[in-house]
DNA sequence: GGTACAATAATACAATTATACAATGAGATA
DNA sequence: TATCTCATTGTATAATTGTATTATTGTACC
């Protein structure tokens, strides 16, 4: 799957492995009906006890995102209509940049650093369509 | 472990923690990945409630050397990150700045809606210190 | 003596893991 | 078809780990 973890910034791995896949159902990477990875699966793909994803599936099952049941498996169950409403759309890009932020941050850089990079790449990709 | 306290001492036991850590790191005792021991370990063998060694940890992770998770242990981390003028630094704010804008416009937004809600954040992080 | 503060300890708590368990379904076999 | 077997799935519970809060101890200062 897609989906990585950070160890060191005391979030609680479940609460990333939450906040993660409903993104991923939220943009329609994730779309209804589709079977997430086995708990097993995915704790092995994360290094994580199997539990820990057991105990993100149950929060995202008590949501109302996923259904999971026992010996079959874990099923998205609707996808949060962020292209409908744009009030979502804008929640969903502040979101996002929030988090490349707060990443940018951790790895040590400035503003400045950020808003350099940003503005050149931006930039390249009002001149070429895509980034 | 390999750690002696001088309780004749009037240096703080915790302090005297950290900085024996600090000098199995530098000396590579320790190395990147390894497991220090559980709080409580640590503590029954220098005969001290585990709140203190507790601490000590807590002091060294802030301090980045290493990593602190709850439920799973004490771990030491790679060595600091490097300046911030060298080339694998920028490469790799370039490659997160990359992916932060190919997200956003998989999600259908513009060089102008991302380019405003960055700026607006990061004008915060200005402000704040963190974003 | 009394007060203020830092260091340490006691206790309760939350996250993660280890282990054993129960439900499901695919395939074998009668 | 029926049902048996067994690998695979999620579930439940207890043990282990670090965290948070509060109490105790010791020391410096007045």
């Amino acid at each position: 799957m897609f989906i990585e973890l950070d160890f060191r910034n005391h979030v609680p791995i479940y609460v990333q492995i939450v906040e993660r896949i409903k993104h991923l159902v939220a943009t329609e990477v994730l779309e209804p009906g589709d079977q997430l990875p086995t708990v097993r699966q995915l704790a092995a793909d994360l290094r994580v006890n199997f539990n820990t994803v057991a105990r993100a599936y149950r929060i995202l099952d008590q949501a109302g995102l996923v259904s999971t049941q026992q010996g079959r498996g874990t099923y998205v169950l609707e996808s949060l209509p962020p292209g409908r409403s744009t009030r979502l759309r804008q929640a969903a890009l502040k979101a996002l940049t929030q988090h490349f932020l707060t990443e940018a941050a951790r790895l040590g850089f400035e503003p400045d650093d950020v808003d350099h990079d940003v503005e050149k790449l931006i930039k390249r990709w009002r001149q070429e369509g895509t980034p």
